[in-house]
DNA sequence: GCGTTTCCATACCCCCACGGTATCGCTGCG
DNA sequence: CGCAGCGATACCGTGGGGGTATGGAAACGC
């Protein structure tokens, strides 16, 4: 199969539409057609359920639409990768903004020790972000927070584990508090983040998209939120917190596509575990 | 990218020889030199140090040959999963031949148990063949045992924990004994199981390759070894164990590729998942 | 109920890109 | 210095991928 015939299909698939499709891959809609009954043929699989007024997946066609997107990611993930390894033989690392604490700088100095270390980009991301990177080449390694973000697919190194705070303005009345829990907190309306299209479930809480921004919308008294307590090292004044004793605890992992252990990633790895 | 220039730069990256490269394809020399100078010019990079003499990987290549073999897999994991799923509605669970213990028929019966399951076809295999037939789509969810095998890139579920034993004769000198420790096993020969390419590790103790054979070696009073507590149920007469206090604690996972979680897989990891 | 619109499939053509053969040019070796 | 090995280049033929025009079936309007 070549990756030709998964992107026709793909489009197709997604828009079940054979004429919109065409237009998406910028060619024309018969070559298209005739290119899915081929493969179609080719496979002896019927993907689509076609009528002259409709398409539809069928049961293998969903299958391939799964499958051949894993798979496109792969093959743009191996171009963009050697691209980078040519023009720059760092490592990008991904991490959520402001999330990463003093871990980060720490780490990338122990890295920066070593003989043969190679420079590292550091992008940060909004949450959820970072699998999408890794997947498709666009970064080496991640940072993630169990239990907030999944590690499918990913070879990972427990680096931390830390217990979560509440954060509120400095007068807030659970200020005084010496410790709380999660039930104390059970009609606080937490901020919402966005989903992974960018939208904002509904909710009574404030809508928000990274950090800097949550923190002003405390110091506003806007809202409060548990983080974990590696937040109380970058506070600004006005802000206190207090542990909550059983909301989860936050794992912090390193993270990387499970085939892609070089040299320079290897040691960056074995760097950060020492920590 | 396409596929088959992924496959024409895979095979001529590992021979390093054009010519034996173009054998493997079943093609002529010129048109794969020039097939892999358009791919370098199309990425604008230089895969290979060429020499009239000898052709080498550049750094970039070692990428691209790294990541194209992931990339060809995924894609050769999507036309046989799709292949699959038109043919026979249902899935394949990989195991380890005679590691399963109680655990896999009681989960068959559960999910077989529920409304809408499909069939599942069983497959036994080898130690460390699992992740394999997981990549290329020969098998759709798998059995792992840690720690001893790696579960890089999949998704898992715990299922059960259990601690080890020590396996042997009856008549063994350590059988009478009501527990043991590691330190009482150093100057154990130890079976050796093949390595993933067929091979064995050179060293003292009997090769063998799969459990049945271990048993009947066991049996024979040619070897003992430490498994997990679940083999008891399955040993014949014969065969004793005690338990190994400080024996790692073997945890059986049920892992499938993360982006394939179908209807029927979801439905069968649930019903494992709730034994 | 018939024209119209909206789709996907078919028919036909063209061109390019892929693969083949022949050959060159470089290099290490006897 | 000649030869053998190997990759690159030159040139050619063909198959297949893409284009346009059109067919044909199904939903929709009046």
């Amino acid at each position: 199969m070549e990756t030709r015939e998964l992107r026709y299909f793909v489009a197709v698939a997604e828009e079940l539409h054979f004429g919109r499709a065409a237009h998406r891959l910028g060619m024309a809609q018969p070559p298209l057609s005739r290119a899915i009954s081929q493969l179609e043929r080719r496979l002896g699989v019927d993907l689509l359920h076609r009528s002259s007024r409709s398409v539809a997946l069928t049961e293998a066609g969903a299958v391939l639409l799964r499958e051949g997107r894993a798979a496109l990611d792969a093959v743009a993930a191996a171009e963009r990768r050697t691209r980078r390894a040519s023009e720059n033989p760092g490592l990008v690392l991904v991490s959520k903004a402001g999330a990463a604490g003093e871990l980060l700088p720490k780490m990338l100095d122990a890295y920066a020790a070593e003989p043969g270390a190679v420079p590292v980009e550091v992008v940060l991301c909004g949450a959820g972000q970072q699998e999408a990177l890794l997947r498709d080449g666009r970064a080496d390694v991640a940072l993630l927070h169990l239990p907030f973000d999944s590690t499918a697919g990913l070879d990972t190194e427990e680096l931390s584990t830390e217990s979560q705070v509440l954060v509120m303005p400095a007068g807030h009345e659970l200020s005084t508090r010496s410790s709380l829990r999660m039930s104390d907190l059970a009609d606080v309306p937490w901020p919402r983040w966005p989903e992974l299209d960018g939208t904002y479930a509904p909710g009574p809480g404030p809508e928000v998209h990274d950090a800097t921004q949550l923190l002003q919308l405390i110091s506003l008294g806007r809202a409060v939120t548990v983080l974990p307590e590696s937040i109380r090292t970058s506070l600004h004044e006005g802000l206190t917190t207090v542990p909550v004793l059983d909301a989860p605890l936050v794992t912090t992992v390193i993270a990387w596509p499970p085939h892609s252990r070089s040299l320079a990633l290897a040691g960056l790895i074995q760097a950060a575990t020492r920590i």
